[in-house]
DNA sequence: TCTGGGGTCCTAGGACCC
DNA sequence: TCTGGGGTCCTAGGACCC
């Protein structure tokens, strides 16, 4: 079917943009290392529990996968070359590809670290039909950081959005509005955002496998499958979706998380590790001057069951030493029950900015201390690496006194600027009190 | 060598208040 | 006396996305 081309008969423009970048990931490795070009490469942990996070195309036409295990990956292809994940640089190369977007087009809304979706409908004076601005874009970018990406387009975001998907790799697909539903029908209701395994179950389970299915579909029979999404997917369905672009929302939470090749069964070892992970993310807090009023524990069994422990404090912190005293509380409840750990993860949630939240009055000598010194290594951090510090004996907040070894080397130098340390709540006490 | 790490959003139950 | 209901906050878990 060719939906690209002729405007439709409704007139309205499918100004609606969706920008992906094609195996964003692994096409930068590859991209710096030319020895790679053409071969099944991935981004990935290659440790016992790793999985891949981006694959190249040659590494897909073998059938692998993001999110795989990589020890599937390997059986897959024995020739697989593994690179270890340079966050940092993906980070700065994303902010890259957002300028440029920015630059052509005012409305863009970026939804992940290799995404974003804009509203070209205001840039078509200048930039013409969005055919144009799309390809404008995908030129730029090829242009300036030598990657190649796709972009979707329609009336809908939802529906730009699996237009992308079928663009790729390096490719544009626009959907005119009029032929919005003939595009649709025959998909899996798996390309629907949103649509995972569980909802998949659900619709299969009334007969539904593709979007023409999903529109045939009673009302009160979508939504006993689907429950309260069903007026959203249903609207997707019928192509009357019309959500606009969002401003981007504000973080959330923020959190760090590991996964360990063998599991821990010394509690010792465990409350090393949370605490260390309680640390960084509080640097991550103060570096986007961010404060949290809770404070999340998350844990894995070698089984895969997980739990999550939570304290919400009665002051917003960004201090190390809240965060860790609550860390350790949480873990104290549960060390008992879990005998070895698999995963354990650190979460700071209900997030604040800490220019507006009141500093408490009256500040302790020992707080205002720790306060300056956490402050103090953030700075040297920035500078030197995570490496070069490791916390003082002045500061052993851990309560069983154990050595801390040198901290993790989660942020390396130049991963992002200062952040304004933000006032913190020295006399903030775990609500539920054990 | 069977499942990572970063997130968002939603639901449900209990506590507590009015 | 023996009992309603709404609102909000907190906690826990789960589905889902990249």
């Amino acid at each position: 079917m060719d939906v690209s081309g002729d405007a439709g008969s409704t007139g309205e423009i499918p100004g609606i943009l969706h920008l992906d970048m094609d195996a964003f990931f692994a096409s930068i490795e590859v991209r710096d290392d030319s020895r790679l070009q053409g071969l099944p490469v991935v981004v990935g942990g290659a440790g016992a529990r790793g999985v891949v996070a981006a694959a190249s195309y040659p590494a897909r036409t073998r059938g692998i996968r993001s999110a795989m295990p990589m020890a599937s990956a390997r059986r897959l292809a024995p020739d697989l070359v593994i690179v270890p994940p340079r966050i940092d640089l993906y980070r700065q190369i994303s902010a890259r590809v957002m300028e440029l977007l920015g630059d052509v087009v005012a409305d863009v809304e970026q939804i992940s670290v290799d995404e974003a979706f804009l509203d070209v409908r205001g840039a078509r004076r200048l930039f013409g039909p969005p055919e144009q601005i799309a390809e404008l874009l995908r030129r730029r970018i090829r242009e300036e950081l030598g990657l190649p990406s796709s972009v979707g387009g329609s009336v809908s975001r939802a529906v730009a959005k699996i237009a992308s998907a079928r663009a790729k790799p390096d490719g544009m697909l626009i959907v005119p509005a009029a032929r919005t539903a003939e595009f649709l029908a025959p998909l899996s209701v798996s390309v629907i955002s949103g649509v995972g395994p569980r909802a998949q179950d659900a619709l299969a389970r009334i007969g539904v496998r593709t979007i023409g299915q999903l529109r045939e579909i009673p009302r009160s029979t979508l939504t006993r499958a689907l429950g309260p999404r069903a007026p959203e997917i249903a609207a997707l369905a019928d192509g009357s979706d019309r959500t606009g672009l969002g401003r981007r929302t504000r973080d959330k939470s923020l959190g760090t998380e590991r996964t360990w090749d063998e599991d821990l069964t010394d509690p010792a070892e465990v409350r090393r590790c949370i605490t260390q992970m309680a640390d960084d993310v509080a640097r991550q807090l103060r570096r986007g001057g961010f404060v949290t009023r809770t404070v999340v524990l998350k844990l894995r069994a070698p089984d895969g069951a997980t739990i999550t422990r939570s304290s919400t404090l009665d002051q917003p912190t960004s201090s190390g030493e809240r965060l860790r005293e609550q860390v350790v509380s949480l873990w104290e409840r549960e060390r008992s029950a879990m005998r070895r750990v698999r995963l354990a993860g650190v979460r700071a949630t209900h997030l604040e900015p800490a220019s507006g939240t009141p500093v408490q009055s009256e500040l302790n000598a020992r707080a205002a201390g720790w306060q300056d010194l956490e402050a103090a290594m953030d700075r040297a951090l920035e500078r030197f690496g995570t490496r070069s510090l490791g916390r003082g004996s002045t500061l052993s907040a851990v309560p069983d006194g154990t050595q801390r070894s040198p901290a993790s080397p989660t942020s390396g130098p130049g991963t992002g600027p200062t952040g304004q340390p933000g006032p913190v709540g020295p006399h903030t006490t775990d609500r539920d009190g054990r």
